[in-house]
DNA sequence: ATCGATGCATCCAACGTTGTAAACAGCGAG
DNA sequence: CTCGCTGTTTACAACGTTGGATGCATCGAT
């Protein structure tokens, strides 16, 4: 319990500042804030007094003054995904541009930790929420009465519209144009390896979907041996559904995996088992994620335009929040994707 | 400028709440915050009209009373480097068995950049920051006066002890270990590939002199046409410097790459010019990152234990929080690593 | 009846900031 | 000398929450 006398705050408020620069604590914070009307000397004579205490805003105080954060959230299943990582690089990079922080949530892609955020756990501690969700369902989000602006990125919930800005690409199209690609090049087995038999997995449906157009398209027939189901979406899960593809004598002449890890783990077994890419087996992924740029041989690759997604997916939050606009119609945008083919379907 | 009856509010507060149930607003807050003495005819009362109205408490406001927000900030410089988005997950992990949120700041490895985050961009918003520099010099570290706790992740800056916590591992003796593999494989011409000429980059020159260790322990002379610079630790770089030492015409027969990143380039470089690897040349990584399990051949590596040293700075973090002892000396931790040989030493 | 515990609810102040409005100084015009 | 203007500074009240002190019942023991 001892007294000190000089410093015994821990951080200096625009209080002290005012005290030792002999002026009230508006003119500091008018200091701070850039106000224009302040004499140069009284400025200067504050600015020495905010240097001397190392003084510092109390963003928490001004937040709850302001009634902002400036903090969004981005929640993503996991970030060691390196779709993901990507992304929040890009969402990151693009929030600067608007002064924004990004906290990130990670929610495994578990449905209940999908529930919390959705419903608001961070609730006053951020103005928006970008939110890549996997196992949400149409309900949950119905169910939703957070009032932070959301939008949505990934694959659309549910078939009806929800009343929440959603940023996508059109994935049936894209796996589509990725398994028409492997079926130009002559492949007529063409196996797809990502299906999910759980209700959730809205990419794997989609994409899926795609697949079937483009066999279809092909004249080719569906062969439900060469469709591959997975629980995840990682290398292991690609390496092991590829093995059981192989072992099943399905034997398929080309692969369309729905993302580039499960294609970098389907490379890992064929190439351990000697099997030529794309030789004996083409290989198509989906993400573009670096890896697949450096791998042997390179992916042929979907690749979304990931920084457009980031770039609108915070612009439309931008938008709800300057609140010019307060009811705007729910947007859905479409964002674009490139086909990239590289050696893994057309040999080098 | 219409009136509205209900709902004028955006957001309903505790007297909104208070209001609703006939009560005070503290008690309303007591309810909230699980306060023992509250009847429990009038706790009822009190949850009924919070999910009426869909109340949720003011996390700034909160935080602004209590004086801390319960968010801590991870500072790295890139996400999209898998070994900080491993990183970023375990820390998140960490994070939340404390009850905190993890904010991140990209610096993208820039020393301007890296500075503003040492000296408390986030100030007042963040209960603590964890930060893996790679550009800051002691003296910026000096210069601090910041009063947020930190705690150093990655390599130690400068020479003398620094007055805040650090995690770890011993670089040195790791990159030690594995030149030393390469040479106990009967390799001869031990390249290197990371090294770099910034005065930045402490990894890199740690790194640099346990491979030299290495090589004066097993009686090996050093070359200089052996070590290859980077620019940066991306594949590219790695693929560029691989390119370099082929044509160079320095012929290694095993080749130390600074992280699995330059070593994963390195051997797409290797592969596309048909060199066989591990047979005429060995490859060795470092950071244990997905991709090098599942690349072919398969990475040996330096597995640093990444949820300890993010478990470990976490807990720091924690206890300088706690402030149970106001002023502990700064600790120096050193996280375990291991060795990990695979195919691209090893061969199949 | 009186008293002290005990359980429960309320009142007040404070956290550090900023928007609004008002006060004040200086100065040129009437 | 007063008025009004411009520029500069200030006082005050909020933002929504919680810790602490205080008040008010109720109840069992005296």
């Amino acid at each position: 319990m001892e007294t000190q006398l000089y410093s015994a705050r821990v951080q200096p408020r625009l209080k002290d500042v005012a005290e030792l620069a002999g002026v009230s604590i508006k003119t500091v914070s008018n200091v701070v804030n850039g106000y224009q009307f302040v004499k140069q000397e009284t400025r200067t004579r504050v600015e020495q007094a905010i240097a001397e205490l190392n003084y510092r805003p109390n963003l928490t105080a001004r937040n709850l003054r302001q009634g902002r954060s400036g903090v969004i959230a981005l929640a993503v299943p996991d970030l060691d995904i390196p779709y993901f990582a990507e992304l929040a690089t890009n969402v990151i990079t693009a929030a600067d541009r608007h002064g924004w922080t990004v906290l990130i949530d990670q929610t495994q892609g578990e449905r209940a930790k999908e529930r919390l955020v959705v419903a608001g756990i961070r609730a006053h501690l951020i103005d928006g929420l970008l939110f890549s969700p996997l196992a949400l369902t149409a309900a949950d989000l119905a169910a939703r009465d957070d009032r932070t602006p959301l939008v949505l990125l990934g694959e659309r919930i549910g078939r009806e519209r929800t009343p929440y800005d959603h940023v996508g690409i059109d994935n049936v199209s894209a796996a589509l144009q990725g398994t028409a690609h492997l079926a130009a090049l002559g492949r007529r087995r063409i196996a797809a390896i990502g299906a999910r038999r759980a209700a959730s997995g809205a990419t794997a449906r989609l994409r899926l979907r795609g697949y079937r157009k483009a066999l279809a398209g092909a004249g080719l027939a569906e062969d439900p041996t060469l469709v591959s189901h997975v629980e995840a979406f990682h290398r292991a899960d690609g390496a092991r559904a590829m093995a059981a593809l192989l072992d099943s004598g399905a034997s398929p002449d080309a692969v369309f995996c729905f993302n580039d890890t499960l294609a970098l783990g389907a490379l890992r077994t064929l190439l351990s088992r000697g099997v030529r890419v794309p030789d004996d087996i083409a290989l198509f992924g989906f993400d573009d994620i670096e890896d697949g740029r450096f791998s042997t041989p390179s992916l042929s690759t979907i690749a979304p335009d990931r920084q457009g997604i980031a770039q609108t997916a915070v612009d439309l939050l931008a938008e709800r929040l300057s609140a010019a606009v307060p009811e705007r119609a729910p947007q859905e945008v479409c964002a674009s994707h490139e086909l990239i083919a590289r050696e893994s379907t057309l040999g080098r």
